[in-house]
DNA sequence: GTCAAATACATTAGTTTCTTATGTATTTTT
DNA sequence: AAAAATACATAAGAAACTAATGTATTTGAC
């Protein structure tokens, strides 16, 4: 299964800062596995929407970067500046609200954790 | 406060599915209006993404309409037709899916209710 | 009674954020 | 040795909005 993609529209953002929140540092290719096995493949974050996004919170000054190399191989690991520390809380608790308030429109009954 | 606007994108159409489905017959506006106030100002449906999506759900055979006079002013309702409703279950299930897969990715606790 | 706000439809230009495709190169697995 | 996986990146095009604009009627406040 995988949902269809309109609805991850607006929540990448989101789930790359909350990931480096959770893990200090990490690289493009590290995050789309991730999402990838976290799920359960039902989120499959492409390349070409995953490293844009990298690249304007980096240039917004939500992360910053060190390349690494390994053996000749380049790996550009993303890092949380303190901004994006702050903008990561904003975003994750306006997606929580947001989640909130779909389910209570949907009248969605979602299993108690 | 209002939820930036990307996290709306893709959950516009099942909002207003499962909306008609609880309703019978709604009219644009009126939708607007609904959604407004049950969601007590949160979510703002502008005109411009609601009407198209209105006729594309009618383009695509998911809803009928009937035209009703006003006095003078017209108001048109939609209602779901059968391959509708069956839409609306698809997607209102594949939402909720999502928003669990979200919930557990962005590890929040949603209240239980 | 008149004027602003609300009701009710609609379209269009422009923006954002993706997908799909393509490209380059290295490393690991079969 | 070849295929698959790892790792970066960009670019054209599509989808789904926003913001602006337009038209017209009805209601409510003063």
């Amino acid at each position: 299964m995988n949902y269809s993609t309109e609805l991850l529209k607006g929540t990448l953002k989101t789930i790359v800062l909350k990931l480096l929140a959770d893990n200090k540092k990490m690289y493009g290719y590290e995050i789309t596995q991730r999402v990838k096995e976290l799920t359960l493949n039902k989120i499959q974050i492409t390349e070409g929407a995953l490293y844009p996004t990298l690249h304007s919170l980096e240039a917004d000054g939500f992360v910053t970067t060190e390349t690494e190399f390994i053996g000749k191989r380049v790996r550009k690991y993303y890092s949380l500046s303190p901004t994006g520390k702050k903008k990561t809380k904003e975003k994750v608790s306006e997606l929580a609200d947001f989640m909130e308030t779909m389910k209570f429109l949907l009248d969605i009954k979602t299993k108690t954790t």
